[in-house]
DNA sequence: TTTTGAAATGTTATAATGTAACATTGTCAG
DNA sequence: CTGACAATGTTACATTATAACATTTCAAAA
């Protein structure tokens, strides 16, 4: 199940639900851990990022969350920004949408194979490319901090129709 | 002058006049080799985002113009469209921010070392990171059209100030 | 058990970024 | 000249995100 040697795009079939419990779990333990509240919204938001199991944007969550309960953004974007921070989903810049985590746990960029035709997501954590981009910044007398990774292209589905 | 031996920090003292000239005219050339149009807006607004020698958001490039005239927000939204697909502008998606592109002419997308605190940029193009990227993608059965690469942290003058 | 203070959430309003749709103007090949 | 297409103007609005302050919740200390 490492996202490196076998990448899952978030769109092709599986078991989502099974993904989503563990994901729950795993966010549950991992909070634990770090005495943070894994609160009923904050797991309600994680929740709706992968049940969606795509890249999802705020105003789609919020309005998922209107489903149950009258809500305004902030609370969305607080608990995105917790679940951010506690590396359980990371933010799309170029699509302004947010993913479940693919392997929480330690903090870390990764990057994001992004299909411009069915919309699907597939995060990679290479260390050859985090690698190459240090040594650059490096080189050139700079400090990484994080660093945002996004191809935009076509998965395999959908290269090979049919 | 190559971006990839030595990349310039947008913010450090150089002679910005000289940048700027230089730029538009190569534009004029290129969009002339294109039998595009170079026309007074697109000229103006490549200018802005030259004379800001940091990446500027399209609402700032706005105000700019708006001191010669009234002017709306599709204007610079087209113009910076424009430019952008000429590759004589980037957008950094982190940042919702447009900057001059350090060697147009030949289509592609470099790397942006991105200094949290003084807010200067600088392009890449290092062929080892973009290599590494799409050699990545492919064995994922990924196809590459584009690629995004942001780095966030500190740059060589103020990561040792003084 | 109660207090209490910090964290989390609710609420209202608004800022910042970006685009749709249609009208008008400019340019140039024929 | 003129017709047609590209570029720009204009209005209105959609989308994404945050500021500021009120209220609630929760857990630890008294």
């Amino acid at each position: 199940m490492s996202a490196a040697s076998q990448p899952t795009f978030s769109c092709k079939m599986h078991d989502h639900q099974c993904c989503i419990t563990a994901a729950l779990e795993n966010a549950e333990q991992l909070c634990l851990q770090q005495s943070k509240r894994f609160t009923n919204i904050r797991r309600r938001v994680l929740e709706l990022v992968w049940q969606q199991h795509k890249p999802i944007g705020a105003y789609e969550v919020l309005e998922l969350l209107q489903r149950d309960k009258r809500t305004a953004p902030p609370t969305v974007y607080r608990a995105l920004d917790f679940l951010q921070q506690m590396g359980l989903v990371h933010r799309i810049a170029s699509l302004n949408a947010y993913v479940g985590c693919a392997h929480p746990g330690e903090p870390h960029d990764g990057q994001f194979l992004i299909c411009e035709s069915c919309h699907s997501l597939a995060e990679l954590d290479i260390p050859e490319i985090s690698n190459a981009i240090n040594r650059s910044a490096a080189d050139s007398g700079f400090t990484t901090r994080r660093q945002t990774v996004e191809i935009m292209g076509l998965c395999p589905d959908c290269r090979h129709p049919g």
